[in-house]
DNA sequence: CTGAAAGCGCTTACAG
DNA sequence: CTGAAAGCGCTTACAG
């Protein structure tokens, strides 16, 4: 419980040797006797003494911090996906002995983000999510900051991983193509998210791949308020859609209410499936059929890609992660 | 975009003048003419010159640095609170040139927290929860770090903000009084977290006021996975409980799930209520009786607490903001 | 009003 | 193997 700040210079007066070699002790670097390097060890740890990170990073023109980027918009900010992720970034950052620094940007304002590196404070960054056209990742690279994104990016230089939600949105379609369904609606949110297009794709390839085509007037995009949501489930409802597909579980949720509202059943007229298995989901009567990602697991790799990547390794361009495809009540068949 | 990085150094050589003065130019302590300043600032404009904060905090013996810790069990990752709650604070701490810096901690470990410490990472804290037994508040106290808590703490000297639980959930309660309802069950979480046993307080208030004693049989607490919360729900149905206030919006989904898995109707055959009015129940049919609490507001509050007790303001020992009843649906009277 | 110098707590060529 | 010294980019008494 002392708290006079010891210092690398305490230690060297403390044991008559030089500050270089405390300092060489502790990173490990340069020529060091066994003997020396022990005895400074012993002592260290001894007063409980903690190298100040920052004078280090100075020193070094590090910060040993990263900055994670989420989501301001208050539309989103209730994903439970953002924490997860971060779950996993920050354990492993903390391994490394790195720190997690948050930005919260929104698409009109990366002031956040701006003053994270302008003024040196992170060393690298994770973006949690991936635009069309991306205003932060071009940010970044015009600075020549080290980042990864999570979320593919059309950009293929920049450093990406992502979950394979095409393929993900393809099997699940496919299943449900398969047993017999081809009235399939598609409920999606903003279009300018990479991802929103990946799942788009994913629900097309599925019916190409079928030698059907899609009906168009049945996918429904940028549907983000819950007014919007309610005005589809009607419409689709009228026109007798037999299944949809929500691009997430808030959007979900709000589907799932809506049919209750309209006292619709579920899966007995219509179907539905999910994106993601949320808490938000969680515990639903029916159970919701859904893709499940490993979100925490997706934070770690991100994580540790990125410090990789700001040691000088060279990383991987993009890397993809699987899915599981989870078939629930939600989607089955009433006789 | 230039990226070779202009230091305090570049300045003076190119104006002039003594990095001295730049540099109070630029924070604008000790005398200087306002002609230098002006020239100075006009420089620092044009180059596009941002300080670097890593050195100035070398010097200064800061961070601009706050630690937001959060809880890293999986059960309260989800809850919307925290992430609305980090938007409030990571605003503020921008607008005063701080960043957020996370830390997760679990009941049994907060290494992360004192990584950040121990690193001399941060300049204060933020803890956003209490704990009866609180042990990351004691660590922190014990080292002298400046912090706030949000939530409550039983140690007076403990600088805290909270929404006023315990009078939020009296009024509940008391408005279900007052309607004639009498049978009424409680359910809570983990009973170590202050905020727990705030609203259970609350809620006993509620019933000493109007002369009437509560069924202590009817208060659940430490409910905590989904199995434990059907099991109570059937037992207050079979006990013919009239309403439930649940004390979080986590709970309350999984009991409305329950009531509707076995067909009992809300708010016919039983009425519910919940606290926060998070995404979580959002757009429920039927829409849920809840208490309100701005929580991006509460982030706000504590962040500018936080930053004032780092410079040595005295603020206030205990801070208690309001909260809303919001009366909907699934408490009203069926004929 | 302005500047030279020491200091914040580390790291790292360079010399021995 | 070890140390003196310069440096990372700022701030701040102290002197003028």
């Amino acid at each position: 419980m002392e708290n006079k700040k010891v210092t690398i210079d305490d230690i060297a007066r403390e044991l008559n040797v030089s500050k270089t070699t405390v300092s060489r002790a502790i990173s490990g670097k340069g020529r060091i006797s066994t003997a020396t390097r022990e005895r400074v060890m012993e002592y260290i740890q001894a007063a409980n003494y903690k190298p100040n990170v920052i004078a280090k990073g100075l020193a070094k023109s590090k910060t040993y911090n990263i900055g994670f980027v989420m989501p301001g918009d208050y539309s989103l900010v209730d994903l439970p996906f953002f924490q997860e992720c971060m779950l996993g970034v920050s354990e492993i950052a903390s391994s490394y002995d790195y720190d997690v620094l948050i930005s919260m940007v929104t698409e009109n304002d990366m002031g956040q983000l701006k003053r994270l590196v302008e003024n040196h404070k992170v060393d690298g960054v994770i973006l949690t999510r991936t635009l069309v056209k991306d205003g932060p990742a071009e940010y970044l690279e015009a600075n020549q900051v080290p980042f990864v994104t999570i979320g593919t990016s059309l950009n293929k230089e920049i450093v990406q991983i992502d979950n394979d939600h095409r393929s993900a949105c393809r099997e699940l379609t496919s299943i449900l193509l398969m047993r017999g369904i081809r009235k399939l609606a598609l409920i999606g949110g903003n279009k300018t998210h990479v991802v929103t297009q990946k799942r788009l794709q994913g629900f097309q390839d599925a019916f190409l791949e079928q030698g059907l085509s899609p009906d168009n007037s049945l996918i429904y995009m940028d549907v983000e308020h819950n007014v919007m949501i309610e005005k589809v489930v009607e419409e689709m409802v009228e026109r007798q859609v037999e299944c949809v597909i929500c691009m997430d579980d808030s959007i979900c949720t709000h589907v799932l209410n809506k049919l209750r509202k309209e006292k619709i059943r579920v899966p007995g007229d219509i179907k539905v499936a999910s994106f993601y298995n949320s808490s938000l989901l969680e515990s639903n009567i029916p159970s919701i059929t859904s893709l499940n990602f490993d979100v925490k697991e997706l934070g770690m790799i991100t994580c540790r890609t990125l410090l990789d990547r700001m040691e000088g390794k060279t990383v991987q361009r993009r890397t993809l992660l699987g899915y599981e495809v989870s078939m629930k009540e939600s989607t089955q068949n009433v006789l």
